[in-house]
RNA sequence: GGGCGGUUAGCUCAGCGGUAGAGCACCGGCUUUACACGCCGGCUGUCACAGGUUCGAAUCCUGUACCGCCCACCA
């Protein structure tokens, strides 16, 4: 399949409909199929980032896909079988909330099913409330919706996904291998269910992991109050700092450091809260900063993380104020655990701001510290960082629930091993992980207290008394997962007994979105269902993705892969950057700048975007910008114009025996071999920059130098000569331009040769430069010169404000010796390509300070050939 | 507080030990038989700052400043 018998140029070629027209072509003939019956090294494996379709796609998502799609086009041209899946991430927070908002809905997990439910036209202003299973409904609709949506986007922007093998991160797939993983952890004690104090979102009303933290700086005071001493002989006072003064009836100790003599004599003795008068020891740990306000801090459960440090390791009792709405729980002081010396007036203060939120009980109980003589002064504003869950509106609480954890603590080691094993794409990435696996402070919390996830396939046994024995977990037999414990029955019951004394209970939590997140390879690969592809695809190749979610995403895949198969999940890993706006800023929907994907596309072409995010290196953040796009544009459509020019004679008329031909060819096998090397090692940049300004030097440089000459101007064999050669080199960039240009390198690979040029084998500098026998260095040398010199001209003319065509009547060359003579060598394209009349004088010199004496432009033009 | 990137022409960036580069923008030309969605040419810089290594530094080392980001037990 050489070349076709008549090439298909159109007259005028334009980049319009090309999107539509290929990516239909690729679909019908399979172009990005997978080819299952490959073995393991004769196959490229991707972990694509399911991206979250409650969320809309922004040119963020465009810039990073694109990266991937290069190396995965770069990849199938290099010979390998190119596992590329799409996942589609919807399971959890984010499309319940798309959900609630879209349709108007809340769900109430104590309503039943109705099965004759629609959602209202138009979402209601008073949320209407449905059951869970009716919850799930909408949230499968939807997505799907948003999933077409994000696949017509993918295809238009020319991912070459095998569209045969999507996943979601809700179906059933996905649930299978989340509960298997799950089980295996929980069977290899790996996996355990705890209560304990946990980091809490009230809005949400869900635990939350430490990896979906974020810090944001709010205004906050400090509060200095009076602590009195217990012993009654002693009037001497102590004074804490506090942010928090709500949490005063939740403390249970003060802390300071062993060594501040300050405290020194107070440790092991006891003082008394005010207000509360409840008695509480003061205690040494290291943690406590003599620094930090008054040197000794107030523990109260719980304020913040050091708190269930120090609560934990001093061996504190638990006094919990905060709820989890967030508000202080109604409470009798004098009860157990609410000692107080003075329980009526306790009580009396704390009915001000029981069942109140924290802000407005910290407002209160700030008054009635003051009319106590307690506060110290007055509140001292500050700013400081707060914990927020990143998806949340208030800050966290730390409630105490029972939550599901993965052990991870002790695996740190290990972690940052897995971490040196894999090969970063930036290096330098490396470094978050391990920032990150070192600064792990617990297990990870995996389970939510929330709808629409994958369940926890556990139930419960119930005891005489209808308690649920926690220690006591039933989990069902592999073969029925996936499983819904609050639908389905454990072998060995009946539904009746569901909720029963002597019956049993379903785990009422999902899991996290990153529990099942973090099995995509296992997910994509058939893991447990089709092991037969999951050993040709795992350990997968490559994860691409961006650098934010390394803490989670990457983190997490690598922890369930050490945990499950003892490996690495893949090999490399490719890291994004952001798309910033011109001012530096990460482009997101919150902040308003950002721009829909698929009107760029449709302005600047889908190649022309692709160039843009292919100027992007690995890890680096890029700025939008729509000139580059342009930029982009127009090298696609030079692509299609000089393709025609070079197929004016498709067919090649002798052996390349030209030097300035051999010169071209010479530098575009220095081209290839650069492209190649950057692109295996996944810096695509260089690769795409390279080419493109070879390119230009071929069009607007040897190009024009060899016209003439190709028109037939010197006799056929030389015409021959410059067209087999630039033949050769069409064939060669169309390849070289695939992976970045897809849309444009397959249209004018389609006028002249059979099948797909994604199907091509990637260009070899041996085959460029077999038809002249090996490189030839001083043949390169010879083009350049050539070049100069017609550049030397071109400026002459172009000072004179005079068309191109304007003769050279008489010219004086002035250049080293050496010049000269490679000048000699190509001396016959370059006069044909000035319009010299006459030959030159040529004079040695160290300068290159050449006279042209130009005509008058010839009035009339040759006709065409 | 610890760390990672970055700082080169108005803008976006390349160069990473040997006389400062590209594209865009801007200005001036040119209907040249592939392309006016084009072509030719021009203008533009104490390579953030300060030291050091070197025959020679944008490039290597040390420190400083600023920008962006990550991490931390921020009472």
């Amino acid at each position: 399949m050489s070349t076709a018998e008549k090439p298909a140029v159109p007259e005028k070629p334009a980049l319009e409909g090309l999107e539509t027209k290929w990516q239909r072509q690729w679909e019908a003939s399979g172009t990005y199929k997978f080819d299952r019956a490959k073995t393991r090294d004769e196959i490229y494996a991707i972990d694509t980032p399911p991206p979250t379709v409650s969320g809309s796609l922004h040119i963020g998502h465009v810039f990073s896909y694109t990266h991937t799609d290069v190396i995965a086009r770069f990849q199938r041209m290099r010979g390998k079988d190119v596992f590329y899946p799409m996942g589609w991430d919807d399971n959890g927070l984010p499309t319940e909330r798309r959900v609630q908002n879209y349709y108007g809905v809340r769900c109430d997990p104590s309503l039943a099913y109705d099965p004759n439910f629609q959602p209202p036209a138009e979402p209601p202003k008073q949320p209407i409330s449905i059951s869970r299973p009716n919850f799930v409904e909408l949230c499968l609709r939807l997505t799907r919706e948003d999933e077409k949506a994000f696949e017509h986007l993918w295809r238009y922007l020319g991912l070459s996904v095998d569209w045969s093998m999507t996943y979601a991160t809700i179906d059933k797939r996905s649930q299978r291998a989340s509960q298997t993983g799950f089980l295996h952890l929980l069977k290899k004690n790996l996996a355990y269910q705890l209560e304990a104090p946990t980091l809490w979102d009230v809005d949400f009303r869900t635990a939350v992991a430490q990896a979906e933290l974020e810090d944001r700086e709010r205004e906050g005071a400090y509060h200095r109050l009076r602590f009195d001493r217990a012993d009654a002989d002693s009037g001497a006072a102590v004074e804490i700092e506090t942010t928090r003064p709500e949490l005063l009836p939740a403390c249970v100790a003060l802390v300071a450091h062993p060594d501040d003599e300050r405290y020194k004599p107070l440790f092991g003795k006891d003082v008394l809260t005010p207000l509360f008068r409840s008695r509480v020891p003061v205690r040494a740990h290291a943690l406590a900063d003599p620094e930090k306000g008054s040197g000794i801090a107030m523990i109260c459960t719980f304020g913040d993380i050091t708190d269930v440090t120090w609560w934990r390791e001093l061996s504190l009792p638990v006094r919990a104020v905060i709820q989890p709405n967030g508000t202080l729980k109604p409470l009798t002081w004098g009860d157990a655990g609410w000692e107080s010396q003075d329980a009526a007036a306790a009580q009396k203060a704390y009915n001000e701001i029981a069942g109140q939120s924290t802000n407005k009980a910290r407002t209160r109980i700030v008054e009635l510290l003051r009319e106590a003589g307690a506060l110290i002064g007055e509140p001292r504003p500050i700013m400081h960082n707060v914990k927020f869950f990143e998806k949340g509106d208030r800050p966290l609480e730390i409630v105490t629930s029972r939550q599901w954890f993965i052990k991870t603590i002790e695996f740190r080691p290990a972690l940052i091993e897995r971490g040196r094993q894999l090969q970063w794409h930036p290096e330098y990435m490396r470094v978050r992980y391990e920032n990150w696996v070192n600064g792990l402070n617990g297990d990870w919390c995996i389970s939510r207290q929330r709808f629409f996830g994958v369940p926890f396939p556990v139930w419960y046994p119930l005891n005489k008394d209808g308690g649920i024995e926690y220690a006591r977990p039933i989990v069902p037999d592999q073969s029925r997962l996936p499983i819904d414990p609050s639908v389905d029955v454990p072998d060995g019951f009946t539904s009746a007994q569901r909720g029963q004394p002597g019956g049993f209970a379903g785990d009422p939590d999902i899991m996290d979105t990153w529990a099942t997140s973090s099995m995509t390879p296992q997910i994509a690969g058939g893991w447990g269902e089709d092991d037969d592809l999951f050993t040709r695809v795992f350990p997968m190749d490559l994860r691409p993705q961006a650098h934010d979610i390394i803490r989670t995403w990457l983190f997490s895949t690598v922890l369930r892969s050490h945990l499950e198969h003892n490996s690495l999940p893949w090999l490399h890993a490719a890291i994004s950057g952001f798309v910033t706006d011109p001012d530096r800023k990460k482009m997101s929907k919150s902040k308003g700048n950002v721009v829909t994907p698929f009107a760029l596309l449709e302005e600047h072409g889908s190649d022309g975007v692709r160039y843009w995010a292919a100027s992007g290196r690995p890890g680096g953040d890029t700025v939008f910008d729509p000139s580059q796009m342009r930029v982009g544009r127009r090298l696609a459509i030079k692509l299609l114009n000089a393709s025609k020019f070079v197929l004016a004679k498709p067919e090649p008329l002798g052996p390349i025996t030209e030097i300035a031909d051999r010169g071209m060819l010479t530098r575009l096998a220095d081209v290839v071999d650069l492209a190649t090397t950057s692109l295996a090692s996944y810096d695509y940049t260089p690769a795409m920059e390279k080419s493109e300004s070879f390119f230009w030097f071929f069009c607007d440089d040897y190009l024009e130098l060899v016209k003439a000459r190709r028109y037939g101007d010197h006799g056929e064999a030389a015409a021959g000569s410059a067209n087999s050669a630039m033949l050769l080199a069409l064939d060669t960039l169309l390849r070289v331009f695939a992976p970045f240009l897809p849309f444009v390198t397959e249209e004018v690979w389609s006028w002249w040769k059979s099948g797909s040029v994604h199907r091509a084998p990637w260009p070899v500098a041996r085959e460029v430069l077999g038809p002249i026998g090996g490189g030839d260095p001083h043949a390169a040398d010879v083009l350049m010169e050539g070049c100069r010199v017609l550049g030397e001209v071109r400026k002459r003319k172009s000072e004179e404000k005079k068309p191109l065509r304007t003769p050279v009547v008489s010219a004086t060359i002035r250049a080293p010796q050496q010049n000269l003579d490679l000048l000699d060598e190509v001396w016959r394209d370059v006069s044909a390509s000035g319009c010299f009349q006459a030959s030159p004088r040529k004079e040695v010199s160290e300068t290159f300070e050449s006279v042209y004496e130009l005509g008058e432009p010839e009035p009339k033009q040759r006709t065409p050939a």
